[in-house]
RNA sequence: GGGCCCGUAGUCUAACGGCUAUGACGACACCCUUACAAGGUGUAGGUUGCCAGUUCGAAUCUGGUCGGGCCCACCA
């Protein structure tokens, strides 16, 4: 088939996808036991309304993977699934709505949310997903809020508790004032703000002021101790004594502990249950006393006296008002410094003692070192990454919000005796505010009330099941015993920390295997100057306008351009490259199907030098990249593919054999049909290799020529080029060749002249036998426009490699 | 403050401790060559962030330092 004048990217690229959905060519065989399995965990993206740069430079390179595994003729299960329960949900639906969670009836929010996901962003956001040619099989799809992956959570959760691993308990946990809700350390961010260190006295019992600097005034009321540094000089006669509290005049012991920086504020500082980590810390190691300054929602407790029931601001404000009046505040402050803010709502946090369930897991560090041994990391040193977070683990996994959009708990209490009735199996999901507990009469007390729990579970003990919402999906078909572990977790490095590592534990506890065998670590992508892509910032990238304008597969060329784990700045002109490349294949594609009309691949019986000499460089880049591609480093497949195509093949192999495909007449039939060969056999294998990082471009020209003798429906179900034998005789002819061919070329650009223009005569010498050169020397001959060419072999014994002398 | 990674022509990038440090974009000159001017050929452009050290030899290994990224800690 003759190829058009131009590609257009566009209309082919939408074309494939959806010839490739139709066909289902990147469908899983769940039937098929034979073929090797290769399954992929891809951690599903969190449903915002639009893919960002980041995604598809991610995806792009997990996509590439899953492709060359699928040409290697592995059976791939590929699915894929939107990570949409829980608080982003929540405040998204909350923005798009105009509504407040809270002021609505809580089963109407949670309808609202799943008709917004299920009618307007999800369709949408997956179509950012397909048009970057992502080959998953999308008839395997979930949401982490869908029925499935609800009754795998609950499930989780039970399994957890039957074996012991979870626990409710009132504690001091991370809350959020705004969302009402306690929150884990990943879901805080840090901001830079202003505020007053406040300078105020405490008075000892001999009326001596004591000023402890705090940028905390309004929380006095809840303050249980001071504390200074044991080798303090200055403070310790104090320690053991008693201070007065000003505005509230009780009295709090000065205790000793090393957690007190000297050089901070006066180097004295005072506990409150609770303004920061520290003061949790100093609660349970020095068995302290419980104050409740706030509420749930950020308002002063009845503690707080003439305070009471004012927000967090406005009792600072009023403190410090009165406390100057009264000679109590010493000195006043400004400062910036950081803060945790929720990473949703923007609010400060606080620190309230609520009751919430955990998953303990502390006792397990040894094992987690284990688990994360027990992986293949690409690059390896990704592991270190967990290892160390693994160490720094302090606190368990607290897994209750108090929400409303996510997977409920399956859980009731005893109205009498709070003893916690777990849901059956059978019957999840279910949920608890809409359903009854499986048993009439608490075993524990015989009471017959129950309390259904309230609370959801945090997003992150969902998303940590991926491995078995996914292959749970292909339950009783015959290939699911072989799905789990599974083959591969691809991901950036910025999760590792959390998801990947609470994806580990989960199926440790839950089966005592790892969830997968090898982890692909990607790097970020950056703006221009290799800074963080952020929207405050400014400088965010939309891949969506650059598919438009530059084609998924240019902006697939650039994603695969960084090495496993690196990060990649973005520039615009690297699009133009992809681009450039795509239509240098095109034209190159052109010019081969054009000599390859009316031929049959078959192997002539002898090869002439300079095409024996391309197919064995094909053979050495058909090898690389089939290891590099095996090491998951598909930036190097690119990258030598790229420059096998352009230089070896464009500039060099076509240019010289351009006149035994157009001149068989004078050249010879069987000349012609050894070009024809090679220009088939290479020419194919190019297209595969590069195939999974330009899956249109090289699809369209498959299906233009190679199909025809290929068979595969699809080049991406084709087989991976296999290769043959490197030939050393026509690799040292052919370099020959090349060598000569560029000096003659820099003769005649030196001396302005076109590259037609003859040239005068030719002089050579290598070092290898006139006879050999006799086999290059007409393929010289037509590609320099040499008239005459002569050739001496060079002695053993001289230092001499090669010479050219042209005379144009 | 801690951990891991990265730093190579104006920009992006390659390089088992060993040839004159690779290729692309951009620049300049030439060439309309029956696939491609979105092309070809050639030229210029480098103290491989900086400072030490190891080595016959360092972009590559070691230590320090500066800059960037991610994660963590601290944030009275």
């Amino acid at each position: 088939m003759e190829l058009t004048q131009h590609y257009d990217p566009k209309a082919s690229e939408e074309k494939w996808q959806s010839f490739w959905e139709e066909q289902g060519i990147y469908r899983f065989n769940p039937k098929d036991t034979e073929k090797e399995i290769y399954s992929i965990d891809t951690p599903p993206p969190t449903v915002s309304g639009k893919m960002h740069l980041g995604h598809a430079f991610s995806y792009t390179q997990a996509d590439i993977i899953a492709r060359f595994q699928r040409m290697l003729g592995k059976n791939v299960f590929f699915p894929f699934g939107t990570d949409d329960n829980g608080i982003p949900t929540e405040r998204l639906v909350e923005q798009l709505k105009n509504v407040r969670a809270n002021r609505m009836e809580r089963q109407e929010f949670i309808a609202l949310c799943l008709d917004t996901l299920d009618n307007e962003l999800r369709p949408k956001y997956l179509q950012d997903w397909k048009r970057i040619g992502m080959s998953c099989d999308w008839s395997i799809v979930y949401s982490t809020i869908d029925e499935h992956s609800r009754r795998i959570s609950q499930r989780s959760f039970i399994d957890l508790f039957n074996k012991g691993r979870t626990y409710r308990k009132q504690a001091p946990v991370i809350w959020d004032p705004v969302l009402q809700t306690a929150l884990s350390q990943v879901e805080l961010k840090d901001e830079e703000k202003e505020s007053t260190f406040s300078n105020i006295a405490f008075k000892t019992s001999d009326g001596e002021d004591v000023i402890i600097a705090t940028t905390r005034p309004e929380l006095l009321c809840a303050c249980v101790a001071v504390f200074a540094h044991p080798d303090d000089a200055r403070y310790q006669m104090l320690i053991g004594k008693e201070l007065r509290v000003p505005v509230y005049h009780f009295s709090v012991k000065v205790l000793a502990d090393k957690r007190v920086d000297p050089d901070k504020g006066t180097g004295i500082v005072m506990c409150c249950t609770f303004g920061d980590q520290t003061d949790i810390e100093w609660y349970k190691a020095f068995n302290l006393d419980l104050k409740v300054a706030l509420t749930k929602d950020g308002r002063m407790t009845a503690i707080a006296g003439k305070y009471h029931g004012m927000a967090v601001n406005e009792a600072r404000t009023h403190i410090i008002a009165d406390m100057q009046e009264s000679g109590e505040l010493i000195k006043q402050e400004r400062i910036v410094h950081t803060v945790n803010v929720g990473e949703r709502s923007g609010a400060e946090i606080e620190i309230l003692e609520t009751k919430q369930w955990f998953i303990s897991y502390l006792d397990l560090k040894d094992d987690m070192l284990k688990w994360g041994k027990a992986l293949n990391w690409y690059p390896e040193h990704m592991k270190v990454r967990y290892e160390h977070w693994v160490k720094g683990l302090s606190w368990d996994w607290l897994i209750s919000r108090q929400r409303c959009f996510g997977v409920p708990f399956p859980v009731w209490y005893c109205k009498d005796c709070d003893a916690p009735i777990l849901a059956k199996e059978d019957d999840l999901p279910v949920d608890p505010l809409t359903s009854k507990p499986p048993i009439k009469k608490c075993e524990a007390c015989g009471c017959s009330e129950f309390i259904p729990e309230q609370d959801v579970l945090d997003t992150w003990a969902t998303s940590s099941l991926t491995p078995q919402i996914a292959t749970e999906l292909m339950k009783g078909t015959p290939a699911y015993d072989k799905l789990y572990p599974m083959s591969l977790r691809p991901q950036a490095h910025d999760i590792i920390t959390f998801w990947l590592f609470n994806t580990v534990v989960k199926s440790q506890l839950h089966h005592g295997i790892n969830p997968w065998r090898d982890v692909v670590i990607s790097g970020h992508a950056q703006d221009p100057h290799r800074k963080k892509m952020s929207k405050s910032k400014g400088n965010v990238v939309e891949p969506q306008g650059m598919i438009a304008e530059y084609s998924a597969d240019a902006l697939r060329f650039w994603a695969a351009g960084s090495r496993l784990g690196d990060d990649l700045p973005f520039q615009e002109k690297d699009m133009v490259t992809g681009k450039k490349f795509i239509t240098k294949l095109w034209n190159a594609s052109k010019f081969s199907f054009m000599h390859l009309k009316g031929y049959t691949p078959e192997q002539p019986e002898e090869l002439e030098a300079i095409d024996k000499w391309i197919i064995s460089k094909a053979n050495g880049l058909i090898k690389g990249c089939t290891y590099s591609m095996q090491q998951y480093e598909y930036a190097r497949t690119r990258l030598d593919v790229e420059a096998f195509f352009w230089h070896l093949f464009c500039d060099q192999y076509l240019e010289i054999v351009k006149d035994r495909l157009y001149n068989p007449g004078e050249r010879g039939e069987n000349a012609k049909a050894s070009a024809q060969f090679a220009l088939f056999y290479t020419l194919n294998a190019i297209l595969k290799l590069i195939a999974p990082v330009m899956p249109h471009i090289t699809e369209e020209l498959y299906q233009a020529y190679f199909k025809e003798w290929e068979l595969a429906p699809s080049i991406h179900n084709a087989a991976w080029p296999s290769g043959g034998p490197q030939d050393e005789e026509a690799e040292l002819l052919g370099d020959f060749a090349v060598r000569v061919v560029h000096e003659v070329r820099k003769a005649k650009a030196q001396s302005n002249k076109s590259m037609k223009d003859p040239v005068r005569s030719l002089k050579l010498k290598g070092r290898f036998a006139g006879i050999l050169f006799d086999k290059i020397k007409d393929d010289l001959a037509a590609a320099t426009k040499a008239d005459t060419i002569s050739f001496e072999e060079i002695d053993e014994g001289s230092e001499q490699q090669w010479d050219c002398v042209v005379e144009v």
